[in-house]
DNA sequence: AGAACCACCTGGCAGC
DNA sequence: TGCTGCCAGGTGGTTC
């Protein structure tokens, strides 16, 4: 569920509403994660001081002296601020306890989400192949055109791998696509000069307008007070039945995912 | 080597 | 009502 702009919704919220970094303990109520959630985390962070929290594609960091709490939210991961030890309810996993009482809890029904505790993030499993962030200067024209042209894949599947561009998922690589008028289905290495420049425009326009709506809410994503994200009415294209020109909107699979497009806007 | 597919898991919904 | 099948925002690992 949650691509960059989620993330990163979620991402400001911790900082604006955890009143301490000092961290009082770690809590597991169920270790099944995508990876079986390690007891040692609790040792790594119990009484000690997050210097940093940010974002890295999809992943939360919280950066301490000694290492990083790596957290990804899957399809359905959820972190909600508490303000005392409420009692835990259905796919509560576990609990980041803070010295003040504030407490982060992290909920993931469908348990594709991650934590690890990971002490050098350049040379984790998950991490160390990570591609370009798609709001730094690093995703240019020039970048995505020379990775374009050397692959053979769809441009959706090729936005959407996270060796090459890290944060884009389904659903903004369809809202892109379509805002810079490329059917999704195309071969990357059949785009234009043209189509990569207005493509790498979109993104950027898609997921900044996304993060000021405080992201997208289709099922599951809630923001850590529990308010739904606002960009779902903003949708130009995904899940869409007909689309602004009055075409009905195609959705085919692209590798297994659902994929949006107008065969009138889009060739 | 690179691309496509599968598996992991739960819940919601449509159709019968 | 209840069962079945399909669908869902992700991605590492396996297979082709």
């Amino acid at each position: 569920m949650p691509e960059l702009p989620e993330v990163e919704t979620v991402c400001e919220a911790i900082k604006e509403n955890i009143k301490s970094r000092d961290i009082l303990k770690f809590n597991i109520f169920n270790p099944n994660l995508r990876w079986r959630i390690d007891k040692k985390i609790n040792n790594n962070i119990s009484n000690n001081h997050i210097n940093r929290i940010y974002r890295k594609g999809k992943y939360i960091i919280l950066r301490f002296a000694h290492g990083s709490l790596l957290i990804h939210l899957g399809m359905t991961g959820v972190i909600k601020l508490l303000n005392n030890h409420n009692k835990t309810s259905k796919h509560d996993h576990f609990d980041i306890v803070f010295k003040n009482g504030n407490v982060l809890r992290y909920n993931d029904v469908r348990k594709f989400g991650s934590v690890h505790w990971v002490e050098d993030l350049k040379k984790h499993f998950l991490t160390k192949g990570l591609g370009v962030e798609p709001l730094s200067k690093d995703f240019n024209f020039e970048y995505l055109y020379k990775i374009s042209k050397q692959k053979n894949v769809s441009i959706k599947n090729l936005i959407m791998n996270q060796k090459v561009l890290t944060g884009v998922g389904n659903i903004y690589a369809s809202e892109s696509l379509y805002l810079s008028k490329i059917r999704p289905n195309k071969k990357s290495n059949r785009l234009t000069k043209k189509n990569h420049h207005e493509l790498v425009l979109s993104i950027k326009k898609v997921l900044k307008k996304a993060i000021k709506s405080g992201g997208t809410s289709l099922k599951d994503f809630k923001n850590i007070d529990g308010t739904p994200g606002y960009f779902k009415q903003k949708l130009l294209i995904y899940g869409k039945e007909y689309c602004q020109c009055g075409e009905k909107v195609k959705n085919i699979k692209i590798n297994g995912r659902a994929s949006f497009f107008c065969t009138s806007c889009q060739s």
